[in-house]
RNA sequence: GCCCGGGUGGCGAAAUGGCAGACGCAAGGGACUUAAAAUCCCUUGGCCGAAAGGCCGUGCGGGUUCGAGUCCCGCCUCGGGCACCA
């Protein structure tokens, strides 16, 4: 029978909340070791938690517990990321303010997250939305606004007519994918010079204790390359390309310009006008991602004219095509069709010369050979490796005045405005004499004004130019009329510094005081899903570099240690295939359309149950026609599957101490697991299990077992077995290993005819961290006043886990044969001759040479024989 | 195409180069019960064998080692990320 969890879990909700036992004082005492534990605050949607929040919630929460148990002080707050796009779209569907569906999905999330015990300092909340947050936000804009890191600039835009609204290039996918469509239009947008930190961004990757994957990405992201900038000349004219292999400028056989390059026009001849002119309308009419997904095909034109390749003074030909990125590099390049793939493939579609520069290694085509050899056709440079003759070629340009050595970064600047009304006004007038003015700081923050519709202008205008009144105002300059910036800065903004202002949460003079950003900075776990890998992480560690400048911060880097949790997926699902006559067909005739790709029938897919189905090789088949194979998966949990696990259910059926400890035991964390109902059940059983140590359940009165006598010799042993694996496994974060030493305790305790007190109080401690209702309970009722949340952790003796007499495995030529039981001190000597006496052992030594004979203490004994 | 991760029983998974499959689920058997649920006990990688026991087994093929799930080389496959970045 399951125990009371409803009431033991409520019962001791109330208690934290009402005695703050997670309050984290203002002014800790410094002198003690902290812990700074972070969880990715929620985005507060409507549909409340999912199940894959509280995976991450609860691992941190783990920590967060074992650490105050340990002495350390702890950070360990949770806040909301409330501005978003999901309130915007509703508020214009229901004319409801955005402020006010807020405020009601994050009292339903606060509900949820303390509904599962978290042990957050509750006074520390924040959101993102808050006034005297957007305060700050604002005032860190104006912080990069004043070191020119934030500039307007007219850029092509992902415009989206659906939406109303401009999307990053980031998002473009994830909307589109959503069904949304999104255009390519110009538009006056605010853009922050994250590049000028590109460098920085890069190197301090290198100190952080990330998975390596993550790193990677970000570096990726950045996309340093070192190469050379080159100048050809053009008539009048100097055309500038950037590349990476100088040492392949003898085979640059034609120039490629952007259709954006500014040169386009002034070069092109009267013959070619028409052609370019068509070509780059069409190029302007597609977004990046129509260019590069839809150019299977390289397109492009001739422009007629010719540039001069500076190291041989011959003559090239200049064309346009879109292969070639305005935003990269200077939006043109060399051509060297010999060695580079991309420009291979247009000299071939076009008739281009391929020339031979490099000499690859013996056996290998130089055509389309891409990586480092040996020079040739480069005049005085034949014979140079590739690393030589670019350090001497950049050497040479630059004395001609022709080039110079360059470092360029795939990463842009941020586009940092939107088109929106939920989100921070940016803190900037535009005034007629003085031009952009900041707000003075101690006007913060810039309210968003009352409104009724949240719409865009139907010019295209930000819905905040609706607001006539707010928009005019005086400019604090020169005192003349001005008007307020329209736009409204990204959802990024807010959760790129929510980790400082936990550290001083209600502080109206600072955004943080120094004293506590020293003690408490950098973040020592940050626990997110690998979603926000490159993004929300960049940005943070972007303003957290400007904030180290400003003197704000003292750390270079936000977020010492990072650990993505891995998504959980639904239930394993078997589905099957029928066809119209409802015969089945096996799963490897059916594509990923649900048609026969034999017959181009339609099938239909179905859900088969487990019952049904037999392991057959490698996958599952039918019990009745094991010729009819089905496909095995997990799917991620989405409404229109259906598979969807809702946290209320699982914690109104099998409490809340079920659900944590159900998903710390599904697998290593960073792993990506699917869900389980019948796991929780066997947590659920534990948890059980547990409560009738304790209770006699007939009665509700302490179970008759529980007894003052001293434990045995066994007893502690078991029990400081499980403090030590439990204690590693929490630092180690492998929590599903920590749950399953606590079961083999409890499974040996179960069968003890008495249960000495004096074990319970430390296995009530270290099962405290994973199921906190059930081990507070149990605490009390082992007559503790005072809640457990700061009893120290329990410490195991190596001198009760020592054993008296071990158990050694003997192997035959490593294949085991049989194993001794040995003193645990006996000398190698003593334990080679049992092993050779070991009668399992005997006939497979019986008149064999020995030849070689292998101890590991403690854990084998290797008998090597001939033959 | 490139860069990361994974691949171990029917399933989720364990295993500092040293007893493969701990723990949990499922399944089968038993106890308790008028019965069921709940609970408790036992069995459970495959093959051969009445048993004792033996052989095989960590995606595939090689290698290093007394000994490899673990290390090295080459593949297959699934998942994630990036993708005309010159």
């Amino acid at each position: 029978m399951a125990y009371p969890h409803s009431e033991i879990e409520a019962k001791w909700q109330a208690h934290w909340k009402q005695h703050k036992t997670f309050r984290t004082p203002d002014n800790v005492d410094q002198s003690r070791p902290k812990f700074y534990v972070l969880d990715m605050f929620p985005y507060p949607s409507g549909d409340g938690l999912h199940v894959g929040h509280p995976e991450g919630y609860t691992a941190t929460d783990i920590l967060a517990r074992y650490y105050r148990m340990k002495g350390v002080n702890v950070l360990h707050p949770m806040g909301w990321d409330s501005f978003g796009l999901p309130a915007e779209q509703y508020a214009i569907k229901t004319g409801k303010h955005p402020r006010i569906i807020t405020a009601s999905n994050i009292d339903t999330f606060r509900r949820q997250l303390q509904m599962l015990g978290f042990s957050y300092d509750w006074d520390r909340e924040i959101a993102t939305t808050d006034e005297a947050y957007v305060r700050w936000t604002q005032w860190i804009f104006l912080q990069l606004f004043k070191r020119g890191l934030a500039y307007e600039s007219e850029m092509p835009v992902n415009w989206s007519p659906d939406l109303c609204a401009v999307l990053a290039n980031e998002e473009v996918e994830e909307w589109r994918a959503k069904g949304f469509t999104v255009e390519r239009r110009p538009m006056r947008q605010w853009v922050l010079k994250i590049t000028q930190y590109a460098e920085r961004l890069l190197a301090d990757l290198d100190g952080l204790d990330w998975p390596e994957n993550i790193k990677e990405m970000q570096r990726n992201w950045i996309g340093r390359s070192e190469g050379a900038e080159v100048d050809f000349a053009l008539g009048t004219e100097t055309v500038r390309v950037f590349t990476t292999r100088p040492d392949t400028l003898f085979g640059a056989t034609y120039m490629v310009l952007a259709p954006e390059h500014p040169l386009v026009d002034k070069i092109t001849t009267a013959e070619q006008r028409a052609a370019v002119q068509a070509y780059r309308v069409a190029a302007a009419g597609k977004s990046d991602l129509e260019r590069t997904e839809l150019a299977k095909e390289k397109t492009g034109v001739f422009t007629g004219a010719y540039a001069v390749n500076p190291v041989n003074n011959q003559p090239i030909p200049v064309w346009v095509a879109d292969y070639v990125l305005w935003g990269y590099g200077t939006g043109a390049i060399m051509a060297v069709p010999a060695h580079d793939t991309r420009d291979f493939e247009f000299a071939t579609k076009f008739n281009l010369p391929i020339v031979q520069v490099v000499e690859p290694p013996a056996g290998v085509d130089w055509r389309g050979y891409v990586d480092d050899g040996i020079a040739v056709n480069s005049g005085p440079y034949n014979g140079l490796p590739t690393a030589e003759f670019k350090k001497q070629i950049t050497a040479w340009l630059a004395q001609q005045g022709k080039g110079a050595a360059k470092v360029n970064y795939k990463l842009r600047d941020w586009l940092f405005s939107r088109q929106r009304f939920w989100g921070e006004p940016f803190p900037l007038l535009h005034c007629a004499n003085c031009g952009v003015v900041p707000v003075p700081e101690d006007q913060l923050p810039v309210r968003l004004p009352e409104m009724k519709d949240y719409r865009p202008t139907p010019d295209g205008q930000p819905p905040l130019a609706r607001a006539t009144d707010w928009v005019q105002t005086t400019c604090p300059t020169c005192g003349g009329p001005a008007r307020r910036e329209t736009n409204t800065m990204p959802q990024w903004a807010g959760s790129c510094w929510y980790y400082l202002r936990y550290l001083d949460p209600r502080n109206e003079q600072a955004l943080v005081a120094p004293d506590k950003e020293k003690y408490w900075l950098p973040v020592d776990l940050y626990v997110g899903g690998a979603e926000h890998a490159v993004l929300h992480l960049l940005y943070a560690r972007f303003w957290h570099k400007v904030l180290y400048d400003c003197g704000v911060v003292s750390t270079k880097e936000p977020f010492q240690r990072l650990v993505n949790q891995g998504m959980i997926l639904g239930e394993m699902e078997y589905t099957g295939y029928r066809d119209a006559a409802g015969a089945w067909v096996s799963a490897e005739f059916a594509d990923d359309n649900n048609t026969d790709r034999r017959t181009r029938a339609k099938l239909t897919a179905v859900r088969v149950p487990e019952a049904e189905l037999q392991k057959k090789g490698e996958g599952f088949v039918l019990l009745a026609q094991p010729e009819i194979r089905v496909v095995a998966r997990a799917h991620k949990m989405s409404k229109s599957r259906g598979n969807v696990i809702n946290p209320d259910d699982i914690v109104k059926e099998y409490g809340a101490d079920s659900l944590r400890l159900y998903e710390m035991f599904m697998g290593p964390l960073t792993q990506v697991k699917p869900w389980s109902m019948k796991g929780v059940e066997g947590v659920s059983r534990f948890l059980s299990r547990v409560y009738r140590l304790f209770v006699d359940e007939e009665t509700g009165a302490p179970s008759p077992k529980l007894s003052a006598a001293e434990p045995t010799r066994a007893q502690l042993r078991a029990l400081h077995a499980a403090i030590k694996k439990v204690s590693h496994d929490i630092e180690k974060m492998e929590y599903n290993t920590a749950i399953s030493a606590m079961m083999i305790f409890v499974n040996e305790a179960q069968g003890w005819p008495e249960l000495p007190r004096a074990l319970l109080g430390p296995f009530v401690l270290i099962l405290s961290p994973f199921a906190p209702h059930l081990a507070e309970e149990m605490w009390s009722r082992l007559g503790h006043a005072e809640s457990l949340a700061y009893e120290p952790w329990p410490a195991w003796d190596e001198d009760i886990l020592r054993e008296d007499e071990i158990e050694v495995p003997v192997q035959v030529n490593g294949k085991l044969r049989g194993r001794i039981r040995v003193a645990a001190d006996a000398p190698e000597a003593d334990i080679i001759a049992a092993a050779l006496a070991c009668p399992e052992a005997a006939s497979f030594l019986a008149g064999k040479e020995i030849k070689k004979k292998i101890y590991i203490p403690r854990r084998m004994v290797n008998l090597v024989v001939a033959g």
